[in-house]
DNA sequence: CGAATTATTTGATGTATGTCAAATGAAGCG
DNA sequence: CGCTTCATTTGACATACATCAAATAATTCG
């Protein structure tokens, strides 16, 4: 999977000037302070936002409590997939979790660059086959993996989440109550 | 999101007959018999097929037991998106449940064909867009739906799974034991 | 048709994980 | 520095669902 990550950034190398050009002149820097919202509830979420450095939490309200669905380091992407690709309110948010700097790109802009730069449309399916990839891994680990098992693997695919997240949200993010957590890493 | 089907669709009908041809040109008609597969554990998924009627199960093996990913009908297109997209063994089969008739588009033939004609790029984006809002969907209800509720929203989203697929197979794509959907159904 | 196979239901029991409550520990701040 | 607030741990108990075993019900097929 990350051979296909090193796959994209050839693809971006090799990509010709012009097409590079139009995607900066459509990108615009931005920073969040720790806290910040990068996207609310029911907005809709109008731009990507290509993380340059800290930490950013995908999550949504269920039942009083807090699911956290995914947590972006540095070159990730922060969007909502739904909210961004059909245009419509989204249901979780995007909250700094550290003080962040980004490239935004905007949705309407990146449409029309499309429009006159053909492989810029390759590139957004490269990046939506990656990301795709990795919702149905995270689901198969779900289906396959005790609670345990999914703390086993976390904690050797991305180590450097315990370093950057509190546990609170690491649970969230496994699936399974702060409590149980904390019993997983009593017994290990 | 069925309206997002119609925008595939709308396009499918705008697309330009060179386009067309050329996707008509690498597909191909084929027959599956009940009980054969399609795509077997481990091999490359090298084709994408688009059914014509019949219904086709994706499931893998876990723990020596079935878990089922997919039930496909008409107009869905079966493949094990990983395999087919980074060309590698595949975890996931895909099985025919009744006599199917598929459009088959290979692997290869469809890269060259987007080479030439970019708007199968945008159709291909579009597809797997379509595909990546189900399985956040999916994901999503995983997580916020007990067992109960997932059975009532799949029978009100698709009411045909159960005149079409054995509770067997149905309680695999729930995520629950047979027993349980048993006992879930006589309750209501 | 009737036997054999397969699908579904029902019952008894087990278990992983959740929930609630309280204790302890760590971090921020006046 | 000590107080407040937030994060984590620990304990007691609850629960949704799984598992195993057996009984029916439905299908298939000679």
């Amino acid at each position: 999977m990350s051979n296909y990550l090193d796959k994209i950034d050839a693809y971006i190398q090799r990509l010709d000037t012009e097409s590079l050009v139009a995607l900066a002149r459509i990108s615009t820097k931005k920073t969040f302070r720790k806290g910040d919202f990068l996207l609310r509830q029911n907005q809709n979420c109008s731009k990507s936002y290509l993380i340059e450095n800290g930490v950013v939490r995908k999550f949504y309200w269920n039942d009083g409590k807090e699911i956290t669905t995914e947590l972006l380091f540095e070159n990730d992407i922060a969007i909502s997939f739904q909210s961004y690709t059909l245009q419509q309110p989204c249901r979780e948010m995007l909250q700094a979790l550290t003080d962040v700097n980004v490239s935004a790109t905007d949705y309407e802009a990146f449409q029309k660059a499309k429009k006159n730069y053909p492989k810029l449309v390759v590139l957004d399916l490269m990046m939506t086959e990656y990301y795709t990839i990795w919702l149905e891994e995270r689901l198969f680990q779900f289906h396959t993996l005790s609670a345990t098992d999914r703390y086993l693997m976390l904690i050797k695919e991305h180590p450097h989440f315990i370093q950057h997240v509190s546990l609170t949200h690491i649970a969230s993010y496994l699936g399974i109550s702060l409590e149980t957590l904390s019993r997983i890493r009593a017994k290990i």
